[in-house]
DNA sequence: TTATTGTGTATATACAGTATATACAGTTTT
DNA sequence: AAAACTGTATATACTGTATATACACAATAA
């Protein structure tokens, strides 16, 4: 499944496991109504709980972009493609307006902002 | 002292403070050898335990922004401003990668990402 | 000097979030 | 019918965050 997390992070392995599998649904990487790994292979794979993995899927299901069904499996759900986008850009505003606070207190100027977006968007 | 603390919030009301005093030494409202409110004090304004006010400054302590002797107070430290500013830079530069995954998976565009950036620049 | 008030400190405690192992119950395949 | 797979529920433990309360030192007022 090509996850990885961190022990050491201060973000929680459900979170993580969450956030990753939410980009691969974005991103089209998981299809629609594709089954998930079990949480049973899931959790060997990354040697961890059932129990932490569930949690990763139920929160993917209360946010509406996994189906499950006991006893068969967690499929990707056919979550609206304009609600998934909408939050996205509300996710990436929150971010940036942190980073227009930091930079009015530290007295860092807009086009220091943008030279970075520039470099991290050419990377890779 | 002008702090805000949201309890409904995921993140610690120590943690709050924190950021919120780190600001105003960074912006220089609060200055260099200045005393800050009493954990005592503190606690009473917003409302909670002296015990949370004291793990806010214990932190700005570790990070060097603060002094506190036993007995007599809390001051602002002399933090070196060049340090200072390399923190900002850094925390902004990883906020600004975290921008950038989400843009790539759900294809948000560079362009749009820049007038967000000049929108809340404008801003107040 | 002595008492009071103002500092930060330490201890014991409670609660919530995160994680675990293990036992349970339904479905599919052999 | 048995075996192997799904998700579920229960009991438990650890850590982070927050609390109240008692303690110890410093500064100030009587």
């Amino acid at each position: 499944m090509n996850i990885i997390i961190s022990n050491s992070s201060n973000v929680p392995i459900y979170e993580q496991i969450k956030e990753q599998i939410k980009s691969k649904i974005i991103s089209n990487e998981l299809k629609v109504g594709e089954m998930l790994p079990s949480i049973r292979s899931l959790a060997k794979d990354l040697r961890i709980s059932v129990i932490t993995t569930k949690n990763a899927y139920e929160q993917l299901e209360k946010e509406g972009y996994v189906e499950t069904i006991p006893a068969k499996g967690t499929y990707v759900a056919n979550k609206n493609v304009e609600i998934i986008r909408e939050e996205q850009l509300q996710k990436v505003e929150q971010l940036i307006d942190t980073v227009v606070n930091i930079a009015r207190v530290s007295n860092i100027s807009k086009d220091e902002i943008k030279s970075m977006l520039d470099i991290l968007y050419e990377e890779e």
